[in-house]
DNA sequence: TGTTTAATGCAACTGAGTTGCAAAAGTAAG
DNA sequence: CTTACTTTTGCAACTCAGTTGCATTAAACA
């Protein structure tokens, strides 16, 4: 499981990986694991522009704290979708408090943009 | 359907639009007329955080322009969503040429911070 | 070896969103 | 009014991501 996160910078839906790993474990198993290595921080999980969700490796997150405003990109055209290494200031908004906040962007990757 | 939206500030999902509206119209009608509704530019819609569609009025939006870089609130207790009229910079990403940007800010409002 | 606990498979289910098609309602001539 | 045409709605059936219950297997451990 942990192979294909290693192989790739990019997230990876759970229907993909559902997909790759077909031969190897049932699909509930792939739900299963994806939600303990979630708990135990060494992947983290957000929802992609259609309400699917994705998974990418931590770099920078423990069980605690999790992508705290780190974005996400996700390419319109070929669909590739990763985590983009860059910090978004979150402005305070009075009377709310903030636990996390998941941004993020689509539009063509450079791949895309010839 | 817009009486909906005219008597509240918050954003709706289409669950409960579809549960509100039961008596009055048909749920595919309710995915139709909400589609038109964004196409026009009267409605933006974005991806809560459990990946359910939600829909909110438009203040700024065209039928061209939508929703960009205005920030969603979903609170963790109750439930509620709403637009946040904030802006956020997103910062230009090299090699990228991003579209639009979704932010969704999940914690706990007002109500909830008792 | 037996017992307990955790991990997996499988099948059936849930629920949001979609699709195809037919009925109804609206629009516009003739 | 009546016919022809277009748009809107309802309904039922479907799709598909994600979940649940339960039985089976594998690990751990006494």
């Amino acid at each position: 499981m942990l192979e294909v996160f290693e192989q790739t910078n990019n997230a990876v839906s759970v229907v993909e990986l559902v997909e790759r790993l077909r031969r190897e474990m049932n699909k509930t198993t792939v739900y299963r694991i994806l939600e303990r290595l979630e708990d135990e921080g060494t992947l983290h999980s957000f929802t992609g522009k259609n309400g699917l969700k994705w998974y990418a490796a931590c770099k920078e997150c423990s069980p605690s704290h999790h992508l705290d405003s780190h974005p996400h990109f996700q390419c319109r055209v070929c669909g590739k979708t990763e985590c983009l290494f860059i910090d978004i200031s979150i402005p305070p908004v009075s009377n709310y408090k903030i636990d996390s906040a998941e941004l993020l962007l689509t539009g063509q990757c450079k791949d895309c943009l010839s």
